[in-house]
DNA sequence: CTTGACTCTCCACTTAACTGTAATGATATA
DNA sequence: TATATCATTACAGTTAAGTGGAGAGTCAAG
């Protein structure tokens, strides 16, 4: 059984982000003590840990981390993986933007500098 | 001279977001009256906000439009560009370990249905 | 001159994932 | 037993780009 801060230092996230986490039934401690309130973590919660840091990566929300923490979808994978190719396009149409500003700009400087 | 709800209609942003860039200083009225605090609206703005809004697209926030609306710098676009590859990398990056639960997940529920 | 549509300011709320701080209580070590 | 360190709750604040609503003032048409 870990304390708060033993497990802070054991998973590398502040203290305050596993109360939250304990907050929104993310993450919930293993044991509470009745009398102080001490939150109490097992290596159970360890492994937890680990599995919503990963899903974190790979750009799941909180939300959605709960939902599937116990068993992940391959639908759920499908429709985030959908999400971020989706996004993708997004971004490249912006650099294309980008781009074409950038020729736009270009050619006015070196228009510019001929006279 | 157009009242924010002309403009609203000509720009197709809302009355309130009119009236917050103004607030934070993105796109000032032309003129405000004294006596009615009524902002008026020019063909200078409608322009102004075409430029703003192009840059919005192409991913700048609009603190970063605020420095740049009058002459974007080359650099500023490069910045951004950079910016935007990084995400992209990113995302990527997230897609492939999204792959790799994929491969993880199906190869298990070949495994169980052998049996 | 009234009425409906428009505008004003000011304050609070939204989302996501936390962080900061105050006031208070518990624990561990010297 | 003193005290430094750790823990608790509760409330507020952060970022970005707005949105919602109240209460009050203004404008244009009939």
């Amino acid at each position: 059984m870990y304390r708060i801060g033993d497990f802070s230092k054991l998973t590398g996230v502040s203290v305050k982000t596993l109360r939250y986490y304990d907050s929104i039934d993310l993450l919930k401690p293993s044991n509470i003590d009745n009398f102080t309130n001490y939150r109490y973590y097992s290596d159970q919660e360890l492994m937890l840990f680990k599995r919503i840091e990963l899903l974190k990566k790979l750009g799941f929300t909180l939300e959605e981390i709960k939902e599937n923490i116990n068993n992940i979808s391959l639908d759920a994978l499908d429709n985030k993986k959908k999400e971020l190719l989706f996004k993708i396009d997004y971004i490249n149409a912006q650099i294309n933007g980008i781009n074409s500003l950038k020729n736009d700009l270009e050619s006015k400087v070196k228009t510019l500098s001929r006279n």
